[in-house]
RNA sequence: GGCGAGAUAGCUCAGUUGGUCAGAGCGCAUGAUUCAUAAUCAUGAGGUCGGGGGUUCGGAUCCCCCUCUCGCUACCA
């Protein structure tokens, strides 16, 4: 493996329109913290850089809902998650934001070093306008009648009613949020990053030279690969973000995702003036610790951009994490199924380590997890209390009891004592081997088997019966327990700092490094130690319980009325409903349209006449229980060509809240063609 | 539908290039023990390694097909 002379550790940007929760955390933040911290403490010179990130049309929205602006918006949550990151220990050398002046000016240079190369392809498209706010619209910004429901409100982007992918030219009436008015198409100028240009590179660099990349990212990225890449936009008409640095790109600004990444640039120039060394010297290994949400980002298009401006170094290696789940369930912000950081270090005071540890110890490093409260408890009370704090507690309270606290001399140690003290070394090149490679669960483990094999040695060993008959023997057992904790306290410090802080207080020693770790003489013989408390206490079923309320009580207010159900609707006239012709009709025939998941091919008698209706709902019925059902059917929707299919109307379906379709069924017997009023 | 990643003991996961690879931790059962937060230590039960084919002397491990889960993507009420 090649020996690198520093190291650069990004964590991905936690975007900042909402707080951290427990999946971020497992998926990226504690394995680089954990990666960090050894890193330093085996003396390597790391940077550690993460930061808000604070620009994106997201932001602009929440902003304007809130009726606040995007500022506010950001310096809101860049707050909480900086306090909340601060709180939880995780170790950053800098924690910055990409609304930073710092970082305005590296990323509107780092754009005019491309622009300036000619690595830029410029294209001119028409996009709508507001006339009266003098802007462009982003398409969540643009709202109008759905083309496929006639919802009135549907999205640029999405009809949130019907759920279909729009693009704005399709809306019926467009308007614009801003000022209501209807938008203008108008000619705009945009910058793209030619990525296809990289094509070849990026093969040869991932699919050749980096093989030994996590499959879960090798895959993904040899899907994007194979799939052929397109030139990207990095600009993008809006009043939020880094204006676009050169002349004519007036209201335009740097796409998102290109100045985002160049956040961990800027954290790193805000926080050494040598940053330079940990960006373009091949000496440096840069790791950027992401979901696996983030892989294109970070595997191809932020390389591609380094590789454009010429002078940077490619990271060596993105290890992405999959998911956390939550109680079974996906973790979702917008309905409040998390455990939120700021909220866990609340109501459970100095339990940081605990959190670490657990999300360190079943962290998705291969596939998605779950996070139980169940298993939260259960690896507290019997892995940290039982195991490790067990461990140090019966070796410090055996100390003070028989030698008043100072640490006995190891006289004459026998084979025993001296196999047991050399496994701490072992166990530690498994703790390396594994951190090096990314494997934080499984170095995790070996790490507790210290205590484990110091356990097993105490029972074994039994002072407790041996200072009965033979003091100096008794005090050799207990001089190898401590040195076995002492050394606890150096290994478990990039999984359980805080823990291993107070390990290092009861010792009354001083941290000792990486490298002396396996030394059997940490402790001097006379070295007194300090009062020993409880390293972990238990954590009692009440307390799991409270948590399981809180979630159960979010669950129930997700299914209830309020929060699932959409928001009443403008008034109509009764003749803009009495536009609609619906009509009872009846299901003839049922079959799965070829090539999708979702459609079925429907022959509907109206009463009218024969019709083929295409509907999306082949996850909710089977083609074979259709036939013969009466259904409501709006007749009079226009037409409409899906994958190939003339669909002449609309089936009309309830919608639960939860996204179950249930059909609107006529008392049996209704004629068919009878109209509904 | 396309692509990617998964599917191994109750739970969470290891299993490098096919031949002690059927494993670990937790949970569970039994026994030992009492220094310790009813903690610890020992022993044990448990799996046709998602299903079905194939290649091989031999497959969790390679090939083909299928099923399920997650993600990206397409289509859609």
């Amino acid at each position: 493996m090649k020996k690198f002379k520093r190291h650069l550790v990004t964590a991905a940007l936690p975007y900042a329109n909402g707080p951290i929760h427990i999946g971020h955390l497992a998926g990226v933040y504690v394995p680089a913290d954990i990666y960090c911290r050894y890193l330093r403490l085996k003396g390597e010179d790391v940077k550690f850089v993460c930061g808000s990130d604070e620009h994106g049309v997201p932001i602009t929205i929440k902003a304007r809902h809130e009726g606040v602006t995007p500022q506010q918006i950001v310096d809101k949550y860049h707050g909480m998650i900086k306090d909340a990151f601060e709180r939880f220990g995780i170790s950053f050398d800098i924690y910055h934001r990409t609304t930073n002046p710092i970082h305005y000016q590296t990323a509107s240079e780092f754009f005019k070093t491309l622009f300036n190369k000619g690595e830029f392809i410029e294209k001119t498209t028409q996009q709508f306008f507001d006339e009266e706010a003098g802007q462009f619209l982003a398409d969540r910004y643009i709202i109008g009648t759905c083309p496929r429901c006639n919802f009135e409100n549907a999205y640029g982007d999405q009809c949130e009613k019907c759920g279909s992918s729009l693009s704005p030219d399709e809306l019926i009436n467009p308007r614009s949020t801003i000022s209501g008015n209807k938008p203008v198409l108008k000619e705009t100028r945009h910058w793209y990053l030619p990525l296809d240009k990289y094509e070849p590179f990026l093969r040869k660099w991932i699919l050749e030279d980096n093989k030994h990349w996590k499959s879960n990212v090798y895959g993904q990225c040899k899907s994007w690969l194979d799939g052929g890449l397109e030139p990207r936009a990095v600009t993008r008409d809006l009043d939020w973000g880094i204006p676009v640095p050169i002349e004519g790109a007036e209201g335009k600004v740097l796409y998102v995702w290109f100045d985002a990444p160049i956040g961990y640039i800027s954290a790193t120039k805000d926080l050494t003036k040598d940053w330079q060394l940990y960006w373009k010297d091949p000496e440096t290994k840069m790791v950027h610790f992401i979901g696996k949400d983030n892989i294109v980002f970070h595997c191809i298009i932020f390389p591609a951009m380094l590789k454009a401006e010429g002078s940077y170094i490619l990271p060596d290696n993105v290890p992405a994490n999959e998911f956390l789940n939550l109680e079974g369930e996906k973790i979702s912000t917008s309905r409040n199924w998390a455990v939120w950081l700021h909220e866990y270090l609340d109501d459970f005071k100095d339990k940081q380590d605990v959190l670490r540890y657990v999300l360190c110890a079943s962290a998705p490093e291969t596939k998605d997890n779950d996070f139980t409260w169940k298993d939260f408890q259960a690896r507290n009370n019997n892995e940290l209390v039982a195991i490790l704090g067990n461990f140090v507690h019966r070796s410090l309270v055996l100390t003070h009891k028989y030698f008043d606290g100072r640490v006995p001399a190891l006289i004459n140690p026998d084979d025993y004592d001296n196999e047991v003290l050399g496994e701490i070394i072992k166990i530690r090149k498994l703790v390396e081997s594994n951190l090096e490679n990314f494997r934080f669960r499984e170095a995790l483990k070996e790490t507790m088997n210290l205590a484990r094999l110091g356990n097993k040695y105490l029972a074994d060993r039994e002072p407790w019966i041996l200072i009965r008959t033979d003091k100096e023997k008794t005090g050799s057992v207990l001089n190898v327990a401590l040195q076995i904790s002492a050394n606890l306290s150096a290994l478990i410090e990039p999984f359980l700092p805080i823990t291993s802080g107070k390990l290092i207080g009861y010792l009354n020693m001083d941290h000792i490094k990486w490298s002396e770790i396996g030394n059997p003489k940490v402790l001097e013989a006379g070295h007194e130690l300090r009062e020993s408390k409880l390293l972990f206490e238990k954590i009692e079923d009440n307390v799991i319980q409270e948590q399981l309320d809180k979630l159960a009580r979010i669950k129930k207010m997700n299914e209830s009325a309020a929060a699932g159900l959409e928001p009443a609707k403008n008034q109509v006239t009764y003749d803009e409903f009495s536009t609609m012709d619906i009509r009872i009709g009846k299901i003839l025939s049922a079959e799965k349209v070829p090539k999708t998941d979702k459609l079925l091919k429907l022959t509907i008698d109206t009463g009218l006449d024969t019709r083929t209706i295409v509907s999306g709902i082949a996850e909710y019925f089977k083609p074979e229980d259709l036939p013969g059902k009466l259904v409501c059917v709006l007749a009079n929707l226009a037409p409409r060509n899906i994958k190939g299919i003339e669909s002449r109307g609309m089936i009309l379906l309830a919608e639960e809240p939860d996204g179950k379709l249930v059909f609107i069924v006529p008392e049996e017997g209704t004629k068919l063609g009878s109209t509904v009023k």
